[in-house]
DNA sequence: AGCGGGATTAGC
DNA sequence: CTAATCCCGCTT
């Protein structure tokens, strides 16, 4: 959007006032950054998102209304939202539209592209390729340490759609094409319930075995 | 207080 | 397929 074309100028708090499906799809080839004192920076280029949808959403953290947890979902955008799962992960979120609007997008994959020394192929190993946990909650991504930078955005024609991961228990918003990823990448998640639904998605021919990704991750 | 489950991952 | 592992939300 803006006329900031530096790869690592801070995407604008005004690039997450925007629909969140827009949003996710636009954070895609972007790069997270995250730029410590005493440390290299890391920097890894977004391939894999999925929109958040408010209160209405079932599949959202917000669809049973604000709580102590989701409570970042319902402030500025532009800001973390870094929750706890399954015991041992971290995942981390960026929130979108209005504050009062509990939207978010969910950064599932990212391709390395400085400083990380783990894959990022999954929203907990992003996090933990990134060293993010709990103290993130709240984090401004549009200045400081962890930030979202212009990056190198995909052609939409790059993009494809799937449902959402993981959220089977939510109705028929479990169908909701709000999974996208760079049609691309090999650093894609390998979640079990990826077996495409997306408009945009050509089927593997039947019997054809397909996990996810098709090569490693570099 | 206690209980059930989760926007996941790795390993068998 | 399933264990790991714990915070949170909801129920007693």
């Amino acid at each position: 959007m803006s006329a900031a074309s530096e790869p690592l100028a801070p995407l604008p708090r005004a690039f997450f006032l925007r629909p969140t499906i827009e949003v996710a799809q636009d954070l895609l080839g972007r790069y997270l950054v995250l730029a410590r004192k005493d440390e290299a920076p890391r920097i890894g280029r977004l391939v894999e998102t999925e929109a958040y949808l408010g209160e209405t959403d079932l599949a959202s953290h917000a669809a049973r209304g604000k709580t102590r947890r989701n409570a970042p979902m319902y402030e500025e955008p532009g800001h973390a939202y870094v929750y706890f799962v399954y015991g041992m992960h971290w995942c981390l979120n960026i929130v979108t539209e209005e504050a009062g609007t509990p939207c978010a997008v969910l950064l599932r994959a990212a391709e390395p592209v400085a400083g990380l020394t783990q894959a990022a192929d999954g929203p907990g190993k992003l996090c933990r390729a990134f060293g993010l946990d709990g103290e993130w909650n709240r984090a401004d991504l549009t200045s400081g340490e962890l930030r979202t930078t212009y990056g190198a955005p995909v052609a939409p024609d790059e993009v494809l759609a799937t449902a959402r991961v993981g959220v089977a228990y939510a109705g028929s918003w479990a169908q909701e094409p709000l999974r996208f990823f760079v049609a691309s990448s090999n650093c894609v998640s390998r979640s079990r319930t990826a077996s495409p639904s997306g408009t945009l998605w050509e089927r593997p021919a039947a019997g054809a075995k397909r996990r996810g990704r098709v090569r490693a991750c570099p």
